[in-house]
RNA sequence: GCGCUCGUAGCUCAGCUGGAUAGAGCGGCGGUCUUCUAAACCGCAGGUCGCAGGUUCGAGUCCUGCCGGGCGCGCCA
């Protein structure tokens, strides 16, 4: 059985006929080609504008020279239309087509969503092609603070989104172990070590009143975990430790203790890696000096100060000062001989094009919003196909308690931890507050709201839905209503059951374009929209005392929908979909 | 100063990439449980879409200039 359901199937259905309307249009110009003619769609907000509406008439008003009325005529004459599909055309306003769906068309929606259940929603777009998505890339010097959590749900959910397009997607986690900050890293645990050791020795007071061993590096980590970790060196190492001045022990001890924890906190919201890339590897393989080596070769590298400078301005990069506007360039290869940061970035993405990927997705914090086009510009100067690359980058987090803004900082360990977070809310809330707002849209975390386990919080109305939906099939159940009974779906014809039926239809579209344009929020929104719909449905019409019995069915099999619904918009956002509340 | 970004109801935010009378949640006011979960539903109030121009049949959406918030602007990442 086939369904020709989906409101993106119907978009080229009705675009087919209007082609073929439009090539036997009276009064149209020679040299008038109706292939050059974008024949868009939308969904009216008002219903009373149907279902679906274009305005091809409009455009072509100035290229015909006609009325857009007029045209609009002239087109829903030439057009014929399967009645199965389409109950209705009308022009309308300066000159709309809108098309109004038929009650024939929205049941066999139903009976398809019923057919795919858990697969409903899938669309195929990305078949046969694969993904990476790049997130969390902390490197491991501390917990995951709630910035990085909204960077992990995010990109997982980003990653989840493709899936749901087709894709086969990579999850990888890029990292480095060796730069300046796991230097200062190991620096503060032997610090805190020598502390336990030497609790009388000299000690100093910090500008925020902290006291500490004097050894301790001014710019040094100052989170507790330091210490534990400090505690446990010395557990394993005894004190002598400190006789060595290699800080190999002390960093390894706390790279091994922090990716433990990361990974932890990590799977409490239920993400899990694929891979963990690190950044030495592009030193193993002398693929970044190969990075230098062919940008040289293409005249793009240049030394000066006794460090390796990239010739960015020479590919577009400036900057204007009060001097007026002059090219910039980058340094990648320090004058001490290490390069920055953006040298393996270049590398790491060259290879991420190497292995093959079709589309390749990193997720980044607005901090990187001005150094990422570095990045890209060396990747395409080396001859890499940047379209594949994706760059998506969020705004920050504020965390508000009782209406007043945390203060966080990450240098004085006054920052707030995701474990922390998770302490105080659900993961199932933790996800759906990260994503229910635009990545570019500053976001506000209300700790009160989220904290409040009822009616106020939106994840749990969702939630709400979905479980009572599955109570009331339990409930039908107990009077011989099921699901294995056939219904006749043409039965369903009330106000709410249409506006249920248009709206869990959209799921597919929905899924795509949120995943196109890699905004999750997208889903949320419509979820919400999925979930009043339902709670219009169910106040309206009962399942079980229904006027007859196979309208109860056909409701039945309708709240069913409903239930997938919720229940795939969930998963794709990775929140939990409950049986019962 | 420059770049990016945001500015929409009292608050937090959507607005399908240029469409028809700008929406939701929370908060406020009022109503609905002897029938499938009231964690729900219904109604009312609330707007110069930051300001000023421009582009066109049509602008919250696009272009320019201001104003205000955030993030960057390093031989840090």
């Amino acid at each position: 059985m086939t369904h020709n359901c989906e409101p993106s199937r119907m978009k080229s259905y009705l675009e087919q006929q209007i082609r073929a309307a439009l090539s036997v249009l009276e009064g149209a110009p020679d040299d008038f080609d109706t292939a050059a003619v974008a024949v868009e769609f939308q969904t009216p907000n008002n219903l009373d504008h149907g279902d679906l509406a274009t305005n091809v008439a409009m455009q072509l008003a100035r290229p015909l020279r006609r009325a857009p009325r007029q045209i609009a005529e002239a087109l829903v004459e030439a057009l014929t239309l399967d009645p199965k599909r389409i109950e209705g055309v009308e022009i309308a306003g300066p000159g709309f087509i809108n098309f109004r769906f038929s009650n024939a068309y929205l049941a066999d929606g139903v009976a398809h969503i019923l057919e795919e259940g858990e697969a409903f929603g899938r669309t195929n777009e990305g078949a046969g092609k694969t993904a990476i998505v790049e997130y969390v890339s902390a490197n491991p010097t501390g917990p995951l603070t709630v910035g990085h959590g909204r960077n992990a749900v995010l990109g997982d959910t980003i990653a989840n989104l493709l899936e749901w397009t087709g894709y086969d997607v990579t999850r990888e986690y890029y990292f480095n172990d060796a730069g300046r900050q796991m230097r200062v890293l190991g620096e503060s645990v032997r610090a805190r070590v020598e502390g336990l050791v030497n609790p009388d020795g000299p000690t100093k007071t910090l500008e925020d009143g902290t006291v500490v061993p004097e050894s301790f590096p001014d710019d040094a980590y100052r989170g507790e975990y330091i210490e534990t970790i400090a505690e446990s060196v010395l557990a394993g190492h005894g004190a002598n430790v400190l006789a060595q001045e290699d800080l190999t022990v002390f960093k390894e001890a706390a790279e091994t203790a922090i990716f433990a924890d990361i990974k932890a906190t990590l799977a409490r919201i239920d993400i899990r890696m694929d891979e963990f890339f690190n950044e030495r590897s592009v030193y193993d393989s002398d693929a970044v000096w190969d990075v230098v080596k062919k940008l040289r070769e293409k005249d793009l590298i240049y030394d000066k100060d006794g460090a390796v400078w990239f010739a960015t301005g020479k590919l577009g990069k400036k900057k204007t000062d009060e001097h007026g506007e002059h090219e910039v360039d980058t340094v990648l290869v320090k004058s001490t001989g290490e390069p920055t940061y953006r040298l393996p970035d270049i590398a790491y993405h060259m290879d991420k094009l190497a292995r093959g990927f079709d589309k390749i997705v990193d997720v980044f914090g607005a901090d990187h919003i001005a150094t990422y086009p570095d990045v890209l510009r060396g990747v395409e100067a080396l001859g890499g196909d940047i379209s594949k690359i994706d760059v998506v980058i969020y705004q920050f987090v504020t965390l508000v308690r009782g209406g007043q803004p945390v203060k966080m900082s990450t240098r004085k360990a006054n920052f707030v931890t995701l474990d922390e977070l998770m302490d105080e809310v659900t993961p199932d809330v933790t996800r759906f507050f990260f994503l229910m707002r635009s990545p570019n849209s500053h976001l506000e975390f209300d700790l009160d709201l989220a904290k409040e386990a009822g009616e106020k919080n939106p994840v749990f109305y969702l939630q709400y839905a979905h479980a009572r939906i599955c109570s009331i099939i339990r409930k039908a159940g107990e009077v011989g209503l099921t699901l294995e009974t056939e219904p006749d779906l043409s039965l369903l014809d009330n106000e709410s059951e249409v506006v249920l039926m248009k709206e869990l239809l959209r799921l597919p579209e929905v899924i795509a374009q949120s995943a196109d344009v890699k905004e999750p929020h997208k889903v949320a929104t419509y979820l919400r929209e999925v979930a009043t719909a339902f709670s219009q449905f169910y106040r309206d019409s009962h399942i079980i005392g229904a006027d007859s019995e196979a309208l109860g069915l056909a409701r039945l099999h309708l709240a069913k929908a409903a239930q997938l619904v919720l229940h795939n918009g969930l998963a794709v956002l990775g929140i939990s979909a409950p049986e019962r509340m």
